[in-house]
DNA sequence: TCCGATTAGATCGTACACGATGTATATAGA
DNA sequence: TCTATATACATCGTGTACGATCTAATCGGA
């Protein structure tokens, strides 16, 4: 009988019929509506890759980040924090923490670049390129709907888009 | 002279040129580098979106997914915590911490339906309402580099992208 | 009508994002 | 060379995401 911490149902107004609050169920004219936003649709699409995604990561034991992460140091060895960053668009808060667990984890080594003591150099162990072949299978083509061309186009779009925000949102802070 | 719990600087190995670590720069054949993910695309996207919105939001007093909430409760009232989070792709464990803080920022409502005491309706307050109107003006459409038609066709693309997704995670987890 | 199963929310632990701040190292200018 | 500033990374607090679990309310079948 007792809510944990909700709402009293004491004070009981149904707030749907008899007050004016629920009157305003079309949006006038040129209001958008949730479902015309880009913004959101990016964010639910996110979501929804997260949660295709996570039984694949499930089985190397990954997050979608630390997955990310992987894959962009097995491109390339040896960057540096903010390199890694400016491919992953993060930056040291977010990505020294995902660093740390997967030197944890024992894939990859951080150690500081001698010629530069502030700088720290980030290499892939030799599990850590294991995992990156065993990862190599995950392919959600299928479950996107799309056919090759039409996903190459949506993902040269989506990175334009992406271009795009990151430019207007640097010049406007200026 | 101390890192705080950085990577030792006394055993210094660099990583790159002296160890095998680093012979592996470019992706053998049909191998796929970050930049052909669409997932990532659409992850670094969704950062960028957040970050574009940061400053018209921060106006507001609002996160984005506070915002989406606003603008979900603001198309029809008196949803219930799981209505609402159909629309949103949320559940009720992510959901009831950002409706309690809407709450107690006095946008919206939280109480108990009387005809089935297990469900939450959410409606917004006077306040939540006007919110709702302040923040209409938010458009990143300039700042997305895109003409009007290719916005609704980029978004219509990635709502249907979504879609897929979630059909084809659904149908393997059976 | 009674009790097991289901449903709706809430809570908890873990892991991102990210602004603000801290610390060590490097650099530049007087 | 000495110090002010800048740079690179780390830390901290807040707020999502999300799987797992909990509680209360409802439903369903014998």
């Amino acid at each position: 009988m007792k809510l944990n911490d909700g709402p009293q149902t004491g004070s009981r107004v149904t707030s749907r019929g008899n007050s004016k609050a629920s009157q305003k169920p079309k949006p006038s004219a040129g209001e958008r509506r949730l479902g015309d936003f880009l913004c959101f649709a990016i964010y639910s699409a996110n979501l929804a890759f997260g949660r295709a995604y996570k039984k694949g990561l499930d089985e190397l034991g990954l997050t979608y980040p630390q997955w990310i992460a992987i894959v962009a140091l097995w491109e390339q060895d040896g960057q540096t924090v903010s390199e890694l960053g400016q491919k992953m668009f993060l930056e040291s808060n977010t990505l020294t923490p995902i660093l740390k667990k997967l030197e944890q984890m024992g894939y990859l080594r951080r150690q500081r670049d001698p010629a530069d003591e502030r700088q720290v150099r980030i290499s892939l162990t030799e599990a850590g390129r294991r995992l990156r072949e065993k990862g190599m299978h995950m392919n959600l083509m299928a479950s996107t709907g799309l056919k090759p061309d039409e996903f190459a186009r949506l993902q040269q779009n989506v990175v334009a888009l992406r271009d795009n925000l990151i430019k207007a949102t640097a010049e406007k802070a200026k």
